[in-house]
DNA sequence: TAGTAAACGCAACTTTGTTGCAATACTCTT
DNA sequence: AAGAGTATTGCAACAAAGTTGCGTTTACTA
C-alpha cells in the first residue's frame, strides 16, 4: 500500500480553511514522508529540483505548519531548527536522539519522556523533552 | 560562611596550568555565584560596570571554561547558548526547566535523567538531557 | 472569469557566533 | 624587580540562521 503524501498533505491543509498553496503542500508532503527531524536547509535542497522556493517563504511555511500543529520544531546543539511531522496523538512528550558527531537527530517514538520529580513552587510543567546524546550507527 | 567566588575561581583556573587572566577569573566567579544557566549576553551586561570585556573574548573564555569542564553549555528554544558552572560530580545527566514565556532556564539538580528504553542498532548513548518546559512562578 | 485577500519573493536587516591578526599582559627566569 | 616570550585579548571583518517590510503574484470565492 503506497501512501500518496502529496494528497494527504493537501487534505490536511484544506481542512484548516487556509489556502493550500503549492509550497505548503510540497513541504508538508516531504515532512510526512520523512521519518526524522529535518533542517530548513535540507528541505531547501530537496526542493531545489522543482520550482524553487524562497528561503523566507520556507521559513514562513514551516512556522505556519508548526502553528497548525502539523509539525513540531526542535533545536539541537548546532542551534539550528529542525522540523518533523506530528504523527503521534500526544505530540508533547518527545524523546530524541542526537548524534554528537554528525548532529543527526532522530525521534525515539517508543519512549514517552516522563518527569515525576518536584518543580519549584509555582512552576508548572507543560511539555517534556528527553534528549539522548551519543553516537549514531554511522559515526560510532 | 561567606564564599569568595573570586578566589575559588582563581584557584580552579590556576590548577589547569593555563593563565589566570582577569577575564577568566571574573567570568568563572560570576558563574559559580549564579545558580542557573546564564546567557552570554547576561554575562556581558553584568560585567559592563568593571573593565569591559570584548564580546569575542567572552565567547572564547566561555569556550575555554567548557573545555576545562568548569561549566557546561545548553541550548534552548531561543537558540542561545547558556552556561552554568558544573557543581555536581556527574555532569552529564542534566535536567532543566525552561520557561516558555520568559525563556528563563533553571537546573533541576535533584533529578537525574534516565533512559531505559532501546536505541536503534549501533547507536550509543553518551549523555542524557531532560527538559521540562512550562511556566515559571513569575510567568505562571 | 474577475476581484480580492492571503501568500510569496526580494532586499535589507538583526542576532549570534567565528576567524585572522596585530597589540597586550600574564608568567617565568634571572 | 625587570625583561622576554608566548598565551590571551581586542578589533574588524565575516558567516549563518532567521526576521521584517513591502510590492507582486496566486488561490479561492462569487
Amino acid at each position: 500500500m503506497v501512501i500518496n503524501f502529496q494528497e494527504q498533505a493537501e487534505a490536511m491543509i484544506r481542512r484548516t480553511g487556509d489556502r493550500a498553496t503549492s509550497g505548503r503542500v510540497r513541504i508538508l508532503a516531504l515532512l510526512l514522508a520523512e521519518h526524522r527531524a529535518v533542517t530548513h536547509h535540507e528541505i531547501e535542497d530537496r526542493l531545489s529540483g522543482e520550482h524553487r522556493l524562497d528561503r523566507v517563504t520556507l521559513y514562513r511555511v514551516l512556522e505556519w505548519l508548526n502553528e497548525k500543529c502539523f509539525v513540531h520544531r526542535l533545536v539541537s546543539d548546532d542551534r539550528v531548527w529542525r522540523f518533523r511531522a506530528n504523527v503521534e496523538t500526544h505530540p508533547h512528550h518527545h524523546a530524541h536522539f542526537e548524534c554528537m558527531r554528525c548532529t543527526k537527530v532522530i525521534c525515539l517514538d517508543d519512549l514517552k519522556a516522563k518527569y515525576d520529580g518536584p518543580l519549584p513552587a509555582g512552576y508548572r510543567s507543560h511539555e517534556i523533552e528527553l534528549t539522548v546524546k551519543g553516537l549514531c550507527a554511522e559515526c560510532g
